[in-house]
DNA sequence: TTGAAAGCGCTAACAC
DNA sequence: GTGTTAGCGCTTTCAA
């Protein structure tokens, strides 16, 4: 049974004046006199009256609410950036409407649509594997709905973004290894048709360069899971005595390897230091603890959010759409700790 | 510039027919004319017509949304909960309005505020462990709006509840390290004034009773985080050599003193037995691999918003209360492999 | 078979 | 200083 919720009607006739009175006074607007203000507001308090914020975005075309659609919510980087964007939301007076897609271009399509129904004021997003089509997210901007794509964007359609520096973070971490004096580095990286792939390559590639030192091909395998490192075991082990670094896409590859490498005998990080992508939780756990890439994820989620505020908030200011690049930042931690 | 989004009206207009004859014909009511529905319906196609939510929830005061308060994303278990609530959820049509108290009862209630204030049709939380006051729950009771808890109750508020029962996992946990020949078991434990704490070192207590096994209580430990076990250290280790298998309340403390023990000489699995609680990430990553118990937190997540659905079809329905207690499932890695 | 009108809860011209 | 009215977008009696 539905309790009918007080609504400002039910105070005007209670209180025998008109609704636009009680409005008034609720707000405080000036033309109202301070005894009707008294009255009306201590009685609103006292009947606990909270305005239908339904009623107020259907008049005001405004639902202080913002869209996020992510591929998969459990997942250490994107749960840090959905904490960072509730908090900058919670800030400012926004609610934040979540959906997964769960890497699913169609169920993707169908959050784009349900958002845009929901009338949100904008739409931050994280493009799914499966998406060839960006037919849904124009529609996003057809609708004139403000939209950011943070780390997996969208290239065909122009809006704020904002990405972390992929390559720049590879480098980093490369250059780390090669600072430490390593010279003979072992890349464990992703297949190259996945843009993390070419661009974690290429900033390897580029920390050689930057310090003259010679790339040897045979000293990239594509191996980026746990079960990859299993499967690939021997091809691992048998290039084990010529390395003395070992770079990873992600954590858990790396984690992997270095227990490979420590259960054949080989310490780390005196013989083999390693460093990998990413910064999970699992970093800090294993033995010894993880060197990594910080990928920033609520940082990321902050800065979406301010950017896609700042849209909202300006809407006919047709400045031009800006791209955000996080510098990754390098993580030092006992497995590259002499 | 907002561009204005077309409307019933809009196409009663253009068509010169009347909104209602739209509205009708958009939902193929029988009255309506084939003709007519034929013409507003690829009308409306072509114009990508879309019904405004607000609109349609202001009217039904049922706005298919529903909200979410949990203390931090960034959990492993939370999020897992999450992903159960969102799948769940849309597969029925329902939206998710997602808010995170950070364990802060002041920013818990201002959320519960701004859920009922945004007319939700049903409330999931789980309460933050600085809420010692019950009325911002007791304020969606008040509204009508249907709640239900989910891992961390508030007992004052007579809800719909699911949780897990935490003392059998405990149980479980201990009575497969017995079942494996284990009869000194360290339990590394919580504070005694948290639930889990106690609940956890019941179930404990029970698995021994159950094998008419003595317990040892000099075997119980406060170490409840990795920095615990660096800092007891010492005490950990003067108590390794009568041990034969240790049950920790979360998995990166039992991961913490797998390692500890390692570094000093232990064998794990064969001297010492290992199992943890909770089954994150980490579980799986660290070597040996760590047997734990799993606390399905996709599956919470699916049941509660199951509840919640039913409540919110019947809401007359004065069914009484009910509480889906879930049992931990034990989940057997190396650490307990021989 | 279709249209007119009222109303969901709220606000803001425009009266007075 | 307060009330009347209209309208945000939609549906649904009621009337024609």
């Amino acid at each position: 049974m539905k309790t009918h919720q007080i609504t400002i009607k039910d105070i005007a006739r209670i209180l025998e004046i008109s609704p636009s009175t009680v409005s008034r006074a609720l707000k405080n607007h000036p033309d109202i006199s301070p005894e009707t203000k008294k009255l009306v507001q201590t009685f609103a308090e006292k009947v606990k009256y909270r305005p239908n914020a339904l009623a107020l975005s259907l008049r005001s075309s405004k639902t202080f609410t913002i869209g996020v659609i992510i591929p998969e919510i459990v997942h250490h980087f994107f749960s840090s950036v959905i904490s960072g964007i509730e908090d900058v939301a919670y800030a400012a007076g926004y609610k934040v409407m979540m959906c997964q897609s769960n890497e699913n271009d169609a169920r993707e399509a169908i959050n784009i649509q349900a958002l845009l129904d929901s009338q949100v004021d904008g739409i931050l997003i994280s493009v799914s594997k499966t998406t060839r089509n960006s037919e849904p997210f124009q529609r996003i901007v057809e609708n004139n709905t403000p939209i950011v794509f943070f780390d997996r964007v969208c290239e065909e359609i122009e809006s704020d973004r904002v990405i972390v520096d992929d390559r720049e973070g590879a480098r980093i971490a490369t250059q780390h290894l090669i600072s430490l004096g390593c010279k003979q580095i072992l890349m464990l990286g992703a297949p190259l048709h996945m843009l993390i792939g070419k661009q974690r390559l290429d900033g390897y590639k580029l920390a050689h360069e930057q310090n003259e030192l010679a790339i040897n091909p045979s000293l990239f395998m594509r191996c980026d899971t746990r079960d990859d490192v299993t499967k690939q075991a021997d091809a691992i082990l048998s290039l084990a005595p010529h390395i003395d670094g070992i770079f990873a896409v992600n954590d858990s590859t790396a984690i992997a390897a270095m227990q490979l490498l420590m259960k054949n005998g080989y310490k780390i990080p005196t013989q083999i230091k390693v460093i990998g992508f990413g910064d999970g939780p699992n970093a800090t756990i294993s033995s010894p603890s993880l060197s990594t890439v910080g990928q920033k994820g609520y940082e990321i989620g902050q800065e979406s959010t301010r950017m896609l505020l700042t849209r909202i908030s300006n809407p006919d200011l047709a400045e031009a759409f800006h791209t955000r690049v996080l510098t990754p930042e390098l993580i030092v931690r006992e497995s590259t700790t002499i």
